[in-house]
DNA sequence: CAGGTTACAAAGCTTGATACTTGTAACCAA
DNA sequence: TTGGTTACAAGTATCAAGCTTTGTAACCTG
């Protein structure tokens, strides 16, 4: 029976998010992404070389689309560095939770991921790192920060949060109290990141 | 058969801890430890009420001897509040690097009762957060420390090193880094305390 | 020959009978 | 009456059976 629509990867993409949605990421085979595209599991197998092939694509998805909307934010010169700083790790935990509230299926799936120390995660933590970097910079250039290495105290900075974005704490950012959890830490970091040159 | 020698709580905890070290947290059962001490599983049950309660208790003992150790270094005037604080964190996570190292099962029937959101966990926690809070005060006593509530920044930097202590993050501990990480952050919260009074 | 098909082997996952564990009850001894 | 016993019900873990799922191979078609 000859393909009419020839399936690409996109759509193979696509269905597998629904997929993963109705029947969650335990429960999702390749069979079945198959056969909601009508056809059989070994044509998905000419797109993607594996299943896991297959989950890192939809989560590098999530992943790269989530990466674009903190950009946004962490580039907006127009907000002063130690206010966009706020914001961004305001941000980063908010898509967390959004996903969790809305795609559960899916934010399981990047956990899956995570453990599996697929480069997907690791990728996406470069990234991060480095956005947060860029906004540390600019603090630097502009005087209202202070620190000789962007990048080691946007590790410092990411490590001190990682209780708002790691996923190892997801259970507690139903929490109602973590956002102002959250607001502390980054008024104490704040601090130490605007606190005129020491000795 | 009469007992000989009385069977007390103490006696079954020594004996719980050395099954729960040879049998780990998932084999170990009421009936191995009542094996251990000579006497039938219904015997242990007159001291404790559940397996559960038996787990506690032992975990109780381990996080007890930790507080005694962790106080010992919060309370110690003649070391500067600074460099107190950083090494009472380096020591929270030392404590339990050394735990994973040498009694894995042990501390993995500690994981087991922080999920099960046990009393013992979070004592336990509001304990170390008391630590905290002392280095703090004492830090805005003798004013190297700038802090209107020495509670709620003990809970902001008890958050900002989550990654250090947080059984989360376990796994990560055994990392070569995971020092030099710990190092890095409190450098920065350090800043942030030791900050002139800002407007 | 890219992109589909069916057929099939190996690995992994349910399932249900069986055995172990937990917790309780009724009873006994110093 | 405290602290032990044996006996047992209810809830869990285990394990081998068969069924699913993954991934590959050999084959077809515009």
């Amino acid at each position: 029976m000859p393909a009419r629509v020839p399936l690409d990867a996109n759509t193979i993409l696509a269905a597998t998010e629904e997929i993963l949605r109705r029947h969650g990421p335990d429960k999702a085979t390749v069979v079945d992404v198959a056969r909601a595209l009508g056809v059989s599991h070994a044509a998905v197998y000419k797109h993607f070389a594996s299943k896991q092939a297959l989950r890192e694509a939809v989560t590098r998805h999530w992943l790269d689309h989530n990466r674009d909307t903190l950009a946004v934010i962490a580039a907006d010169r127009a907000v002063p560095p130690a206010q966009r700083l706020r914001t961004w790790l305001h941000a980063v935990l908010a898509v967390k939770q959004a996903k969790i509230r809305e795609d559960p299926e899916l934010f399981a799936a990047y956990g899956i991921l995570a453990a599996a120390h697929s480069t997907v995660a690791t990728d996406h933590v470069a990234d991060l790192l480095g956005q947060l970097a860029a906004i540390i910079a600019d603090g630097a250039a502009d005087g209202s920060f202070r620190t000789d290495d962007a990048e080691a105290t946007a590790r410092a900075v990411f490590h001190a949060t990682a209780k708002f974005h790691h996923l190892a704490h997801a259970a507690e950012w139903q929490n109602p109290g973590i956002g102002t959890e959250l607001d502390e830490v980054c008024t104490l970091l704040l601090e130490g990141l605007q606190a005129p040159t020491s000795p």
